[in-house]
DNA sequence: AAATTATATGCAATTTTTTGAATATAGTTG
DNA sequence: CAACTATATTCAAAAAATTGCATATAATTT
């Protein structure tokens, strides 16, 4: 007999990647905390969208919000979906940091390629 | 910069996952080929629910239905998935086959334990 | 404290997915 | 060939996910 897993659940979890943004999103939240506007750059959807994305993350309790002033970080804190990430996108080498034109002058503290 | 993936790809693939019923699907198949009417028996659902998601993942193309007379017998054929499952389920080990009550006499031609 | 900036929330419209149920098909057996 | 069996298809209803947009909040700067 099987040692029945939760199909519900990690379906569940399942879910929060099946989304291309959302795995855009944790694609670079795995290599980094990122701030929203980081992710607004990147993704080039409007703020609100991204954020919506982020609270879904978020009440998963799969990333976490870190304030920093102005700015919220964002930090993918389960170890079981980065290791689902790393085999499904790939192991994560490249920075990504660097082709990011992230117009804020706060991100541009915390990433001097960034503006 | 990084070296883009698919996401819209990668993520449609998820979603095929993404579903507890077509994991349990997919956790079956992945240890043999199954007919129909075991993955009915094991999942106890209505046939034609469970044929709708056969058809998903075939038309999808991660598995593919081989004909034996009046059964079909599925068999997942992705090598991609199959690695994604055994990370996500964990490695299939245990003989499912064992407590499927299947009440079909084809199927007890392919599998003594099951009827 | 007013203005500004970064981010969050709420809500409705749309689209997609899921599910159930009736019916169809195709192979098999008598 | 008629009855039967296993599976497939179709279609519609219901549920859920997605998205856009208006607005709210909270920290910061002037």
């Amino acid at each position: 007999m099987i040692n029945q897993p939760d199909y519900e659940t990690i379906a569940d979890r399942l879910k929060l990647l099946a989304h291309p943004e959302r795995l855009r999103i944790l694609d670079l939240l795995r290599r980094e905390p990122q701030c929203v506007c980081h992710l607004e750059a990147w993704l080039g959807k409007p703020q609100p969208y991204i954020s919506q994305q982020l609270r879904l993350l978020r009440e998963s309790g799969i990333i976490r919000d870190e304030k920093d002033g102005l700015n919220v970080f964002y930090r993918l804190i389960d170890a079981e979906i980065i290791a689902w990430l790393e085999l499904i996108l790939g192991a994560a080498t490249a920075q990504i940091t660097l082709v990011i034109a992230c117009p804020c002058p706060k991100c541009s503290k915390s990433n001097e390629f960034c503006d």
